[in-house]
DNA sequence: TGACTACTACGTACGCTGTACTTAGTGAGG
DNA sequence: CCTCACTAAGTACAGCGTACGTAGTAGTCA
């Protein structure tokens, strides 16, 4: 993390093939679909130079012929995962097809589940992430506001897409993982819970779990959420 | 990730001390302090369990008495930075009140910058954790609404601090870490992204950077960020 | 009091990681 | 044809999380 020197390039500035020497034996798309089918099959954690190179059937080092480091690779994964995004004709409603732009994500993301994990650098300016931008930017060409505005607009939605969709896989993962059941598992966590409530140091949580004990439908607090942060960005305010 | 079925528990769920055998050498507080100095000072990926028992004089797998797993680790950092966090008596001002949390929790952010990687499974429920929680509560109460409408706020909330934190980080850590200056960055970023753009295939983002090329002040675009999230919770919609 | 036993402490070892370095082979440009 | 940039791959190293086994310690109970 500290003291790297020596070749700070980004990946998509330099050229997969420069014409000199043998025709390399794979394509980017092969290597990021290789670690894609990898992540999705077994986790991120599946994912290291020796296993890629393994699945290309190649040697651990040939790799880094393409990728001249790990989190390179991770940038061609998720480059590779956002050209799965359907890019439409933006029908006139920018609100509307926020919303769809949004649910795509969330989608992409259930699909992937590595993927949240990845996008923390936010904007890496791969191809396909500047193919999705000029897509939400159409989106809101009814919107009247400056781009400046408008790029702030999808950040936050992509910020939202991605700590929401990290929570419920995170839910998801709890729920799948355990030993126990679901039934088990909240029982335990209410009996802990319940002990710290018990001290009294905690009124409003307290009042706050006795309130409402349901499962929550974490689509619609999904659906909230949007809709609030939408909110704040119409005109006619 | 996938095969863990021997010890579920959450470390705050284990008591410190059980009273039988020799007393433990380090508290829980140590060990999460030697980590958390570790981490301001080396970053993130300095904190191994080597290095946090050499940093408390102990051998490497003494660790594992007080910390089951390298991933409790970090949830006793989490607990341990939290405990920074500075709560008033609420002044009756909700809106206010959360303004003043999400940039104590900015700040906090910024003072170790490690943190926000650790959040991502959101709700650990240490005891800190639980204290935070019951302080937000606390300013929420003039806001009228049921609790699970503010709790899905002080979600947001912490959510849109802990994306922009993020982001405002990666900035500040490309703009360090890189061997050429500021202006050589962005002289090249511009030259790439010109490129692209040259190709006519992005016109809204051309015209995007066209509009405004100025540097952008990212404590104001977080300000209005948390801005329009809290209007979506105004009572008066 | 002595025996028991839960607990702390810690060294060794295993399988895994990213990747620096080295050597050999290949094929297009001058 | 020669040259040299390029691909391919093997070996090696330092570091990681942690399973396992052993030795010592101190509260508890007969």
């Amino acid at each position: 993390m500290a003291g790297r020197a020596a070749e700070p390039e980004v990946i998509w500035a330099r050229p997969e093939r420069t014409g000199r020497g043998p025709r390399p034996a794979y394509t980017r798309a092969d290597i990021a679909a290789a670690a894609v089918r990898i992540a999705d099959a077994e986790g991120l954690d599946a994912v290291s130079m020796r296993r890629v190179a393994a699945e290309l059937g190649c040697g651990t080092m040939s790799l880094y012929n393409y990728v001249p480091r790990k989190e390179d690779l991770y940038e061609l994964m998720v480059d590779a995962a956002g050209g799965e995004h359907e890019l439409w004709e933006p029908g006139g409603d920018w609100r509307a097809d926020m919303l769809r732009v949004a649910h795509q994500s969330r989608a992409l993301m259930h699909r992937h589940p590595w993927l949240p994990r990845l996008m923390s650098p936010v904007y890496g300016f791969s191809p396909n992430a500047l193919r999705y931008l000029e897509h939400c930017l159409a989106c809101l060409d009814p919107l009247p506001a400056p781009y400046g505005t408008k790029l702030e607009l999808i950040a936050m939605l992509n910020g939202i897409v991605t700590t929401y969709v990290t929570n419920e896989l995170a839910t998801a993962e709890r729920t799948r993982s355990l030993p126990w059941s679901q039934e088990q598992e909240n029982a335990m966590r209410i009996a802990y819970l319940g002990g710290r409530i018990a001290t009294g140091e905690y009124p409003r949580m307290a009042a706050a779990f006795a309130q409402d004990a349901g499962p929550i439908d974490l689509e619609a607090v999904f659906e909230r959420a949007l809709g609030r942060m939408l909110d704040g960005f119409e005109p006619r305010r």
